[in-house]
DNA sequence: CTGTTAGCGCCTTCAT
DNA sequence: ATGAAGGCGCTAACAG
């Protein structure tokens, strides 16, 4: 007995409660979960006790005896940071949050090393479930069945080995259509800000793009072409490199909201007259200097369908994958073009703004 | 009796792994443990079984036993998909993540009574602690007293009748240096776009402006004042009826980025000549179509030293008010102002972000 | 070094 | 309608 040790207020127990009725834990614990078979006073009399004594039932031991997992899900993004996934955490709390279900959020800095061990983790923890965006395509550490059996949800990435539900953005139809409506406008030259092949959204996102100008019969000139992760400080440099060559594209279109932020820095610096289009929306588009159309989507509603999902999974009894397949889910979010023409200001003279410091 | 169900992988037991070894549980549990007093070649032994069966130990019945609580605490904020509480949250998790820490994210959208319910939720669930961004001033549910002793640390808003630590951003200074900065640009009639008055943010903020027109002998005018909860459409509309006053003010201060956002769409729309400085720092700043100032501080930082003020206390034995009273902790964020002057970018002058951490 | 005993707080089962 | 016994999976505390 360490005589030193700050009180540590000792959590009550059923049985402190019980005690000070006079009855069993029993009673106690059915007035609580509100079972059948108990007398009405008896329950108002320890509910009335629960409420004064201020006790709360410890979560940890009645999941562990009722063998129920954690009412929690993981969410595993690169960068919370990031306002696509910052509206998708929001949509998959507020599903979950329905259910009574909370979300533990975590980011892997696009880490692959670290989204390993973080999807190991929360398995251990022995959470209810995880929606996960991948970082890379190498998704065999996310097979439920080499986690115990964890529900897992993809989003943003389709699964590739392995047998889970997703959820996706329409890719291909987003730049597909951003790319018609430049073309609609009358470019031919189109430059691409893109990202790696090796992931799903660069892939999809640049053959929507290179479907709409072979519909449109034109040519894709490589030189416009160029793919990094998605970068502010790397986009900024590539669309420098468009600008500067001999015959710079008239458009561009950027495949994240990091790649359209970097063009848009550089064009804004530049006097280029260079058409924008860019994958996700920016919240604050219409206040821009430059005109910009964005590819558009519920980003919450990602996540909420990818709660949905999990849950699903989670109250059927998470049937696991070679046991009763019936089939995996995968559903697509759409996306729409939204134009941003810069048209609400309507000031003759720029300059008159580097006056107003002097009133 | 190696019933190997095919139906329902039963998650594995330390019993199984021990089983198998013809070892007992406390020899599993030391190895996974890594507890001294076990042979080497032992703990090998149960090692690499471990590792061939895929055994996870189960986190819940190892807290129950241990008397710890989940490696999980809890962050509150009013919304997530606001850039700042976004900030924050990667903050809190990475700093708590370096103690393999997990964190539980929930939005309140600004409901005090949904506030109360996840605050009594989370302690039921027995996380180590709290971090809560307050949705209102009323405090009494937030007592460790009443929370079983979770202990909680505040954000962005000191407890009020309440004993808990808390980390601050300096809002009376901020605003008080943005004002002086548009006083000093020549400015005497500013307005004040503000949050409720019932709120700290609220009443600092406007404190700051106040006390900074009254150092420099200016009055206030209070048709220039408004206040209301940080929401774009309302802040659009007040800044139009600034603008319709028949000598509207020549600089407005907003006390939020939600304020920022809201005067900068009225602004842009309108040919006004209005000098415009917000609380909050906007990422695409220097991409508007008006010049902006901004009261910028490390929003990440909010959540480091609240996740670092409550891993302390957690790993301190958790001492809680009226016990052993250190007497809490104020941790201050700094702030600066950063001027956008408006993308004449023919000539970049980056020293205004000096301090900004960026990768 | 390894095993045995007991029990964390609650809930399932069965008795009364 | 209530209570007594037992155990969920794991680990302190003590054997040996």
């Amino acid at each position: 007995m360490t005589a030193s040790e700050p009180n540590r207020p000792q959590p009550l127990t059923m049985r402190d409660v019980a005690a000070r009725l006079g009855v069993s834990t029993m009673t106690v614990s059915r007035a609580i979960r509100g079972d059948t078979g108990i007398a009405e006073p008896t329950r108002q009399r320890v509910l009335a006790e629960v409420e004064a004594l201020g006790y709360r039932r410890n979560d940890l031991a009645r999941q562990l005896r009722s063998g129920e997992s954690h009412r929690l899900v993981g969410l595993i993004v690169t960068n919370l940071a990031n306002p696509f996934y910052a509206q998708l955490a929001v949509g998959a709390e507020q599903a979950a949050s329905v259910h009574g279900v909370g979300v533990l959020v975590s980011s892997t800095n696009g880490d692959p090393e670290r989204e390993r061990e973080l999807v190991l983790d929360m398995a251990a923890r022995r959470l209810a479930g995880l929606i996960i965006v991948p970082a890379s395509n190498d998704h065999r550490h996310f097979d439920p069945q080499v986690l115990d059996g964890t529900p897992v949800v993809l989003a943003a990435t389709p699964p590739q080995g392995i047998d889970v539900d997703c959820v996706l953005v329409d890719d291909f139809r987003g730049t597909y259509d951003a790319c018609r409506k430049l073309i609609g406008d009358g470019h031919s030259r189109v430059g691409f800000l893109g990202l790696p092949a090796s992931t799903w959204t660069g892939s999809e996102r640049y053959r929507g793009f290179a479907a709409a100008m072979d519909d449109a019969g034109l040519e894709i000139d490589e030189r416009y072409v160029s793919r990094h992760r998605g970068d502010i400080r790397l986009a900024e440099a590539a669309t420098r490199r468009l600008l500067d060559l001999p015959d710079p594209p008239t458009a561009i279109i950027t495949a994240n909201n990091r790649n359209t932020i970097g063009a848009l820095r550089t064009l804004t610096r530049s006097d280029a007259h260079v058409a924008l289009a860019g994958f996700d929306d920016i919240e604050i588009a219409d206040l821009l200097q430059l005109p910009l159309s964005v590819v558009a989507y519920d980003a919450g509603a990602v996540g909420r369908e990818a709660a949905r999902l999990l849950l699903d999974q989670i109250e059927s009894g998470a049937p696991v994958p070679g046991a009763a397949t019936y089939g995996r889910q995968r559903v697509l979010i759409p996306t729409h073009i939204v134009d941003y023409p810069q048209a609400d200001y309507t000031d003759p003279e720029p300059d008159a703004h580097l006056e107003q410091d002097e009133p």
